[in-house]
DNA sequence: CGTTTTTGACCGGCGC
DNA sequence: GCGCCGGTCAAAAACG
């Protein structure tokens, strides 16, 4: 709820700090977000449905909340192609990443994630498994869970009545669910994925000042939890972790879904007319295709939908600049140097680039840990941007997704 | 008044 | 078996 008042004022400050700039051209490298993809070859929606909120985006930070829920989304949606196309639709927007062949991206996304992305961006490498490793040094937050590929949706509900116990079941640990990690550059730490979100817990991390919050997602049915934490080091990069998926949508999506199938369409068309009005874009990432099963979508309704609002201050920003990363797409651009300019990035003073303001998202699959978040410092690998702007929605109902 | 946040305690897993 | 640790619960407080 709160939302993003305070965080509003310091978005709004970066906003503030270059505000022509970053608009038009919201270089990658400016957005330079890394993601991390390891999901497993089962998990291929964590992400629960996208939406942005009108709200809080007017609050000032909110433009870029935004470009969260679209992450999410994406992840759903994972297709390569439409990531692709979309990206390289937009031209102007997101110069970045831009793949060449989704079927690449599928392959990429599911192994070439971790390894051959690193060169380029470190932090996505980084993140995904030896990330873990290495985040030693910078935080490493921990390694202990797993990811978890596979589904498990389900499960999670054990009762709780009892406290902490967990009477039921012993044998199966907890399913894991799928994860997904994103690295923001943001003051403000909670964004809005046009989810209502219950703060249950907050925890001192080991190496970090920083405290990691807990949420879960507020609906009845719906289990889906979000971890947030910031990185010790660079304040500004707040990093979160999305486990399951949302059995609803959003609270907020007046009307605005997408599918699949349907995105991939939307996406595309919706491109050209981004341009003028800016409308959003949505990065489907890591996914591939559902005919591989490393990433196959259970099924889940993805929705999407994106409320644009447009009125924000700098709806520049707002708006359009939304910078997900895909792991997929980071493994694209790792492969396209010459696309990505990644290689800078995330610093830890943001002074290089103007457009920080926006946010960063590392979308890690949090399957081996739940940290994928590595520091964002270590480098952005891929950045993309994405733009939101609600053009892209699509009704779509689905009423499937049962999991839980 | 309902809902969310805060916060300390507790649990279960893991390493030693 | 003990301690560390991440994660969760729940009671009370804080908000609206
Ligand atoms: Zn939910």
């Amino acid at each position: 709820m709160e939302r993003a008042e305070d965080q509003s004022g310091k978005i709004d400050s970066l906003l503030m700090m270059n505000p022509s700039s970053f608009a038009d051209q919201i270089p990658a490298t400016s957005f330079t977000l890394s993601g991390l993809f390891d999901t497993p070859p089962f998990a291929a929606s964590p992400a629960p449905l996208p939406a942005s909120n009108s709200y809080d985006i007017d609050k000032s930070g909110g433009g870029s909340v935004l470009g969260f829920s679209d992450l999410l989304g994406f992840q759903d949606y994972c297709y390569g192609a439409s990531l692709f196309d979309l990206i390289q639709t937009s031209p102007p927007l997101a110069p970045v990443a831009m793949a060449p062949s989704p079927a690449s991206t599928i392959h990429e996304t599911s192994e070439v994630v971790n390894g051959p992305m690193t060169p380029n961006s470190s932090s996505i490498s980084m993140s995904s498994n030896e990330a873990a490793a290495a985040a030693n040094e910078e935080q490493s937050k921990d390694c202990q869970d797993i990811i978890g590929e596979n589904n498990g949706q389900e499960d999670q509900d054990r009762d709780k009545t009892k406290k902490q116990l967990k009477p039921k079941k012993k044998n199966q640990k907890k399913e894991k669910e799928p994860r997904f990690a994103f690295m923001t550059k943001s003051e403000v730490d909670h964004l809005d994925d046009g989810y209502r979100w219950r703060k249950y817990g907050q925890k001192a991390v080991k190496n970090s000042p920083f405290p990691r919050s807990y949420y879960r997602c507020t609906s009845p049915s719906c289990a889906v939890k979000k971890r947030v934490e910031r990185s010790s080091e660079d304040s500004t990069i707040v990093v979160t972790t999305y486990e399951g998926q949302h059995t609803h949508l959003s609270p907020v999506m007046a009307r605005g879904s997408i599918t699949n199938s349907l995105l991939h369409h939307h996406l595309e068309t919706t491109n050209p007319n981004n341009n003028n009005n800016a409308s959003n874009s949505c990065f489907v990432l890591g996914g591939s295709s559902p005919a591989p099963p490393s990433f196959a979508v259970p099924q889940q309704p993805l929705f999407h939908h994106n409320h644009h609002h447009s009125q924000s201050p700098s709806s520049l920003f707002n708006n359009n600049a939304t910078p997900v990363v895909p792991s997929a797409l980071s493994s694209f651009i790792d492969n396209n140097p010459s696309t990505a300019p990644s290689s800078h990035t995330p610093s830890p003073s943001l002074g290089p680039n103007p457009f920080f303001q926006q946010r960063h998202f590392c979308p890690s699959p949090a399957a081996d840990d739940q940290h994928a978040a590595a520091p964002a410092t270590a480098g952005g690998s891929s950045s993309c941007l994405m733009r939101d702007d609600g053009l892209l929605q699509d009704m779509i109902q689905r009423s499937d997704l049962k999991e839980e």
